[in-house]
RNA sequence: GGCCCCAUGGUCAAGCGGCUAAGACGUCGCCCUCUCAAGGCGAAAUCAGGGGUUCGAUUCCCCUUGGGGCUACCA
């Protein structure tokens, strides 16, 4: 006997970009599908119609494909079990519901919104969990024909048995247990005739052999109803796995006030797909090893449910700065300027259009070292551009104001035009020179080059800015500063 | 309110009855250095509280407290 292969899924509804959250599921899902060598299936759970959109469903299959999780059936891709939207699925769950009608399983509630809240009330007042209890649940054909000729639209109703325990075996939390009297029949067909989430849910996951189920914490107190619909339809209930949530900095669930929550926010500010999804697999999962920096390759080849931990993970932003610039530091030049293109626009600097693209590649790596997203790109290397910097504060004017800065940077300036070529290794020499020729310190001989050249008194190394700019931006750099001090 | 989940430094976390309670981010200090970073080294910092069980509890059980989730014709 052979184990089935492992059969995962990820189901957002398509009411909003795709959230950490969401993307930590599929990400977990996909790695437990790469690992077992099995299938990741993309189903889109629509039956929101309301808040659904097609928009919505582009942007997390954007996201999805951003960061590299494609899927093995699905929307786009189809597959066996199709299809894979559920608004397009309605025939089948009709069927299913039939079913469940004719056999006494389910029953048509003919209950009002206001006649429900009104029940729930009395028995939030009493102390009791507000659940349905089952008023429409033996009505006779009269009573419905009546509730009909009144034009109100019945909604379908799972029959709840009562006294029961409901077991969920969960993959991280272990056995838990419900009291199916705090359950209440609840609706599995809306009045609209589409089928709610914890109905069409559960059909298709049977019908799409998922054989794990791997979602967020927040999904729990909803599996035992799962689990009596499977029960009702006669099918063997897959694996659970619940994982613990995402909270935000003050442990209350991700939401927009706790800053960019979706995955195409870090997309916009320049994370890597790798570097987000290394910050992601680490929240609410840890490896055996010491190691922390890993691939998706890597991850793949690691990752088990083992090792998921059940209390929740502050999204801490620090963190995965720190992890996405690992990840940057990895990256070769072209990689670099790939990542840099959209901010190099954004930030103008390519609209002058006179910069090679070997040069703007060289400044470009210069920053790899530096920076935790794509977005802090521009402050890095806008001091390579331009013929004349503006003092960035009166304490780098007074660095040039300083008695030996002019003999410097006429040593400099000098020097820089006999120069043949400047590299590295040249400029190295030649700053030595100039610290030799002056008898200065080397302090009192790079700060006031830096700011002449720069307008800052930090920055890039002497031996990266000089040769990047060039004899001839230097030279008028130096002329733009000797004017501004003048003045 | 009811039900369910959770509880190790500021944050992510290892630990699965006996440890000086790992590691990482962040913070602080030192080194490197023209500067800012990066990098290297080091430091401070944790078992929520109370009961049990046990020769021995961070670890097992109960209670309290705290946090979170669910309680929809939302997913």
């Amino acid at each position: 006997m052979q184990d089935r292969e492992m059969r995962v899924r990820f189901a957002p509804s398509p009411t909003g970009p795709l959230h950490i959250g969401g993307a930590r599921s599929a990400l977990f899902n996909w790695l437990l599908a790469k690992h077992s060598g099995g299938k990741f299936i993309l189903r889109v759970e629509d039956t929101d119609l309301e808040r659904s959109s097609r928009e919505s469903e582009e942007d997390i299959k954007e996201s999805l494909c951003w960061l590299g999780l494609s899927w093995d059936e699905g929307i786009d891709v189809g597959g066996p079990h199709g299809p894979y939207r559920q608004t397009e699925r309605l025939d089948i769950y009709r069927e299913y519901t039939q079913k469940l009608l004719d056999s006494g399983q389910a029953y048509y509630c003919y209950c009002t919104d206001e006649e429900l809240e009104d029940e729930r009330q009395k028995l939030a007042a009493k102390g009791q969990m507000p659940r349905y209890m089952g008023h429409c649940r033996e009505l006779t054909e009269e009573q419905k024909d009546e509730y009909e000729a009144q034009g109100r639209k019945a909604t379908v109703r799972l029959r709840v048995p009562p006294n029961q325990d409901v077991l969920v075996d969960d993959l991280v939390r272990g056995k838990v247990v419900f009291d199916s009297n705090g359950i209440g029949d609840f609706v599995i067909v809306k009045s609209d005739g589409v089928p709610t989430y914890n109905y069409a849910v559960v059909i298709d996951d049977i019908l799409m052999k998922v054989t794990h189920v791997v979602r967020g914490e927040e999904h729990l107190s909803n599996t035992p109803r799962q689990v009596l619909v499977y029960e009702a339809v006669g099918a063997p209930t897959p694996k659970f796995g619940h994982v613990s949530l995402i909270l935000g900095k003050d442990r209350s669930k991700m939401s927009k006030r706790h800053g960019a929550t979706s995955v195409e926010q870090y997309k916009k500010n320049g994370y890597l797909p790798s570097g987000l999804l290394n910050f992601l697999v680490l929240l609410g999962w840890s490896p055996s090893g010491e190691q922390e920096i890993f691939t998706l390759d890597e991850l793949v080849k690691i990752f088990s449910l083992d090792h998921a931990a059940k209390n929740p993970a502050v999204f801490d932003v620090d963190k995965l700065n720190w992890i996405n610039a690992q990840h940057i530091k990895k990256l070769n030049d072209e990689q670099m300027y790939e990542l840099a293109l959209p901010y190099l626009m954004e930030g103008g600097f390519l609209l002058e259009g006179k910069y090679e693209r070997a040069w703007l590649v060289k400044v470009v790596a210069t920053t790899r070292d530096h920076i935790s997203c794509g977005a802090e790109i521009p402050q890095h290397v806008a001091v390579y551009f331009g013929d004349g910097c503006e003092l960035e504060n009166e304490e780098a004017r007074a660095v040039l104001e300083e008695e030996s800065a002019d003999e410097v940077l006429r040593l400099f300036e000098d020097k820089v035009k006999k120069a043949e070529e400047l590299t590295a290794e040249s400029v190295q020499a030649l700053l030595k020179s100039v610290v030799k020729d002056s008898g200065l310190p080397g302090k009192k001989v790079y700060m006031p080059i830096r700011v002449a050249i720069s307008g800052q008194t930090h920055g890039p190394e002497m031996t990266l800015l000089v040769p990047l700019l060039g004899g001839e931006k230097i030279l008028k750099r130096l002329a733009y500063a000797r004017e501004k001090l003048k003045g």
